[in-house]
DNA sequence: TTTTGAGTTGTTCGA
DNA sequence: GTCGAACAACTCAAA
């Protein structure tokens, strides 16, 4: 009966835990280790920090009390807290981020400096990055038939759960850092718990309307599941488990093997967090100097005059979350309606969200910038107008965020600058005339062409 | 090797 | 008001 380290990172739970259960195999105790690892916490930004810094206090408390916790460099730390346990082995879920992947080899390498193993057992996929290749052996670049190999692929069922669990103790654990300041942003509940709650919550109300209803920002009948399985308090295998062949459920599978799919994508391709996966368009032409700075402000201010727009770039500084529709048609206006880099307003995005993800985040940018994956048609350009009227019919989304319109009612919200009088008072003027930016886009776009 | 069908999420214009 | 075509070409993936 020995002692092994579950080395925790974004799996942040108990139940179908493939890594932790291979620590906890034979009856050994297990110490659950987490390094706050500062290469990955500065940039974090202040929700995602506060929020992490919930979900291990949540764990923790699943634990007893047994969770260890150390800051630094974690080639540094695990080898030294293995050599303190006198443990040989070093449990993990694998980490195909370029961060991730890079740390892990660096850290096998330290380890077993010392005689000790890294093991890697599953992955925060159902099918781990790099497993779903195409008839040639190479890895897919189109969606659709990644989804259909991926399916055809198939995934384990959720590992069986175990009351058999023995935790270690270790002395020298650190106490978690103070949580950041968040100003007024409200984060959502952390932990396994939570986590499970909202997804019987979500799979009892909402799924089955969920391919009609997820577009509607005003309705905001999506999973939010995002951010747990971001931290791996929920692992997608337990939920596709559960999903049937209902409208609903089909849609809410193909949203999970988006997530798959990206993560695919940036594993073969670490550069395409940077830089845009289409070398062509990288070419592109964009707008710099004191008015693209301005315009840039205004964006991330939510403060563009054009109320969809702006009532999703205000949803994220107040929850750290945004809806999805929105987040495509203020991705749009960043980059072809400012004419301004998409690895700018990802970024943004990065440090704002709660939910942040590199591999979703970084090409969920590029699909709306056309430099993705897919062969975008350049000419899909979203009307920030025609969106809103679309998508939140009544304004009710708009007068949620925005609240020098509340007094205008109705779908008349979306265009301020149609009232009699103009746009309320405290509301800006459009920066921009979407006609003419959607025509000058398109122009940049062709240039391009071959 | 060649061919073929298809590719998340859109918008505008003119009949 | 509704509806279909045009907005271009290119690349992917499998037959």
């Amino acid at each position: 009966m020995g002692v092994r380290v579950w080395w925790v990172r974004r799996d942040l739970r108990l139940a179908d835990n493939p890594a932790l259960l291979a620590a906890a195999r034979d009856n050994a105790s297990v110490l659950p280790l987490f390094v706050l690892d500062p290469a990955l916490w500065r940039p974090a930004g202040a929700p995602r920090q506060a929020y992490l810094l919930r979900s291990l206090r949540a764990l923790d408390g699943d634990l007893g009390g047994a969770l260890h916790v150390r800051r630094g460099d974690p080639v540094a730390v695990l080898p030294a807290v293995a050599a303190l346990l006198g443990a040989d082995e070093v449990h993990v879920a694998a980490d195909h981020g370029p961060y991730g992947a890079g740390r892990d080899t660096a850290v096998e390498r330290a380890l077993a400096g010392r005689g000790v193993a890294l093991v890697r057992t599953g992955s925060p996929y159902a099918v781990a990055p790099g497993r779903v290749r195409t008839g040639d052996g190479t890895p897919y670049r189109v969606y659709t038939p990644f989804y259909r190999a991926w399916g055809a692929h198939g995934w384990r069922p959720p590992a069986a759960g175990t009351d058999r669990l023995r935790w270690a103790a270790l002395d020298g654990a650190r106490a978690l850092p103070a949580e950041p300041d968040l100003g007024t942003v409200v984060l959502p509940p952390a932990g396994e718990r939570a986590a499970t709650e909202r997804w019987l919550a979500f799979a009892e109300a909402d799924l089955d309307g969920y391919a009609s209803d997820r577009d509607r920002p005003d309705r905001d009948r999506t999973s939010r599941l995002s951010v747990h399985l971001k931290y791996g308090e929920l692992h997608p295998r337990t939920l596709l488990a559960e999903l049937g062949d209902r409208p609903g459920h089909e849609t809410f599978r193909r949203e999970l093997a988006w997530r798959e799919f990206y993560a695919d994508v940036l594993h073969h391709q670490p550069g395409s967090a940077r830089t845009s996966l289409q070398p062509r368009l990288a070419a592109l032409e964009h707008d710099t100097g004191a008015l693209a700075e301005q315009r840039l402000a205004a964006w991330q201010a939510g403060r563009t005059g054009y109320p969809f727009v702006d009532a999703g770039m205000r949803q994220l500084l107040a929850e750290g979350w945004v809806h999805n529709r929105v987040r495509m048609v203020v991705a749009s206006f960043l980059v072809k309606d400012l004419h301004l880099p998409w690895p700018l307003g990802a970024h943004w995005f990065l440090r704002h969200l709660v939910d942040g993800d590199l591999a979703s985040n970084q090409h969920g940018w590029q699909w709306v910038a056309g430099t993705g994956t897919d062969a975008a048609p350049y000419h899909r350009v979203f009307n920030p107008v025609g969106q809103g009227l679309r998508f939140d019919p009544d304004g009710d989304y708009v007068r949620r965020y925005v609240p020098e319109l509340r007094g205008v009612p109705g779908p008349a919200v979306h265009e301020p600058w149609a009232l009699r009088g103009g746009p309320p008072a405290g509301y800006p003027d459009r920066i921009v005339d979407h006609s003419v930016e959607r025509t000058e886009a398109l122009r940049r776009y062709q240039q391009l062409r071959r």
